[in-house]
DNA sequence: AATGAATGAGGCTTCATTCAT
DNA sequence: GATGAATGAAGCCTCATTCAT
């Protein structure tokens, strides 16, 4: 359920009625993946309750069973988000111990997916720039894994409040930039790169890390299934 | 008249009447300011033209004599802090020939800035965020440092575009927890340092350089009285 | 329902709450008559949505539910008028198969119901001055009557268009007249006459014909109820 | 002076500052002249004093040295216009004894002035709808023209009051016509042959006097210079 | 729960009018 | 007289919110 927000498509009747139980649970997640993407499209402050009936094909009055406010279609599609993105990196990042490469798969996951879904990209930079409540959450991930790098000796950064300020804004940023139509072949990487630069991992190893392949999970969003994760061998 | 923009203070009576001719440019003024201030307490999006009527003291239709849509007033308020900050960074650098100090400059100026007045940090934010070609004047001084401190050999990055988004965004990230009251001592020499860091200055020479004392120039606005104040020598 | 427009008496509780349902037909048609009576008031260029939203006794917003400009309006207004007019014209004129008589008993009834209702004369006069479509309707049936005529030899005219504009504009001239404050004997009948002799007809037939009683119809606006209501003898 | 409403163009300098005296007034014609073009192409009520001062090529205030209202406006631009046709009918109908022919006269000239000059057409239209004062002159000249083809023998009607409402309604319904583009040739003799036909003139005089050649005046809208051009007599 | 008509506060915009220069 | 900036009343329009069905 999580992953629907990055579906960009309208609400099909396929997708309206899978399973067929918690008929209610669906009316909200039709509202939450609607201004997802109001928001991706308009930014949050032009979110208009009539207009997220309308996108949501539900009529006007409806929205008020599920939302007091335009505050609280936020906070839900936060926390949705929030959600989300928290279960893909903990999916992806499993296994992974050295605290660098963590941040660089953070880092890189954020612009891989707004690299290929830009529309998913535009709602999360408009609702990280709001919602305080996501950047909490990225907040606590990222600690763990500076925390962690430093620990291990990657790290060099004199305060860790502004470490974090300079991983996120730059990530950030750099969504943007992809968001605006920037094309530079292995962004992601030089992103990274620059990030564990900034934290003060020595240029030749912040290469290196920042181009490692990123584990892949498979698809059933299941935390991989079976044996070693690793990376996915061929065979 | 310039830095009229940094005084948040309603304009007082002595302010409002100078000269006595120009009156149609003190309302313009009157107007920017007052937008400026808006943009500080609620952001851009919040700015109400009736609101802003109220603000710089005149009738509700008066504003309609200066612009014509919210977007004319963001245009006219981003044009008036660009050429400010140009300004202000011109003079300040005047000088200085170390690209990689001219940009911790450019960085510690904003951050400091900030810090004495969050009223203004919260504008230029807002504005920034909004306001293309505010964005545009700002990289194209950055772009020179850049290129500067590139051929001295400070600067060992990958990709240009890429180290001005880290640049910019750092700076704007952290401007912010300033104006969100995060308190930190040497703040802005922190930031500049990680910034330097990313750009591939080793660690020694970033903390140095960031450290350096930031030239004053006169309150007179006039470009450096007296002499070529050097650059700042080695010890 | 066509007919509620010539009564110029505010909504009363017991119009307002017929049926129970069908709310949202009864809001128009209290809009659409409202509108009606300010048109007669005080024109059509003078209609303020929120007066009328006032005369209509329902918010301002509301409005806006029913008709997106002033344009719109007009537009209501002029169809139920011109549904209304074909309405009473079709039903009077069954049966009159004289082409010069038709022609006067659509004349004289314009005048008599301005006569009898200022209010509706003044609305008819500034709708048909704004509203093409409400001519357009007119025409249409004048159309039919002037060709019968001159099938049946009464009319003479050069050119049937410049027929139209004598009929018609001469017909709201008088109304106009009569709404001012004219007051004729038989005024319907002596411009009836005029518009006759202009059409070609001899002085005595056209004194005759526009002289001819009007056949009555019953109020409840039934199709002609029992028989053939024949048409007007001769003596 | 009063023929300059004809002209459409903007005044050019060369209108503008004819002779050098009367400054004054001058301010004021063009202020009149600039109404008229407004009334030709938006009508009455959609004059805008603003739009009324920069179509004059003067500053917004200037106006209300002139005019306290926009009823004063349409007041000035009627009697203005008054005057014009007095005097041009006047000029023509000089000599005509026949009272059939001045009705014919004075509605043809009407009609071709429109054709020939549609924005002139159109502005007239307007302030007549609106302008009691200019209805009031016209009326006055044809009264005198109806009684004396009455005491001719030439008309029959029976109310005098309803055949002037004929006359006129029928002649600014004919001028809409034209403006809306309508292209009859002889428009302007059918249209006053079914006029006189109203007022009770056989049809064989009526087809003959409507057809009658329109003297001729000088441009130079003197009173017939030279010539006898059948001026005048005094019994 | 869902609906959607109704509401009215609040912001937008125009424009007649005033007034100091 | 002419100017044009300033004014503020008045009308336009949107949209969050309520509520009866």
């Amino acid at each position: 359920m999580a992953e629907e927000l990055s579906s960009i498509h309208p609400p099909t009747s396929s997708e309206t009625l899978t399973r067929g139980h918690k008929k209610k649970a669906r009316t909200r997640q039709a509202l939450v993946e609607a201004a997802f993407r109001i928001y991706a499209r308009k930014g949050v402050d032009a979110l208009a309750l009539n207009e997220l009936a309308e996108e949501a094909h539900v009529a006007n009055g409806t929205v008020y069973n599920y939302f007091r406010t335009r505050e609280d279609v936020l906070e839900a599609v936060g926390i949705e988000l929030a959600n989300q993105l928290s279960h893909r990196v903990t999916l992806v990042s499993q296994g992974i111990e050295n605290g660098a490469q963590r941040v660089t798969i953070g880092v890189r996951m954020f612009l891989l997916h707004a690299q290929e879904d830009p529309v998913w990209g535009s709602a999360v930079i408009s609702v990280f720039h709001y919602h305080k409540g996501m950047r909490s959450v990225v907040a606590a991930y990222l600690r763990g894994d500076l925390q962690t790098g430093t620990r291990q000796g990657y790290f060099r950064y004199l305060n860790e409040d502004i470490a974090m300020t300079v991983v996120v804004s730059t990530t950030l940023g750099a969504m943007t930039s992809l968001v605006e139509g920037v094309s530079i072949p292995q962004f992601d990487s030089l992103v990274a790169e620059m990030v564990l630069m900034a934290l003060g991992v020595p240029i030749e190893d912040a290469a290196r890390i920042s181009r490692l392949p990123i584990p892949q999970v498979s698809e059933s969003e299941q935390p991989t299934p079976v044996k070693p994760r690793g990376r996915p061998r061929k065979h």
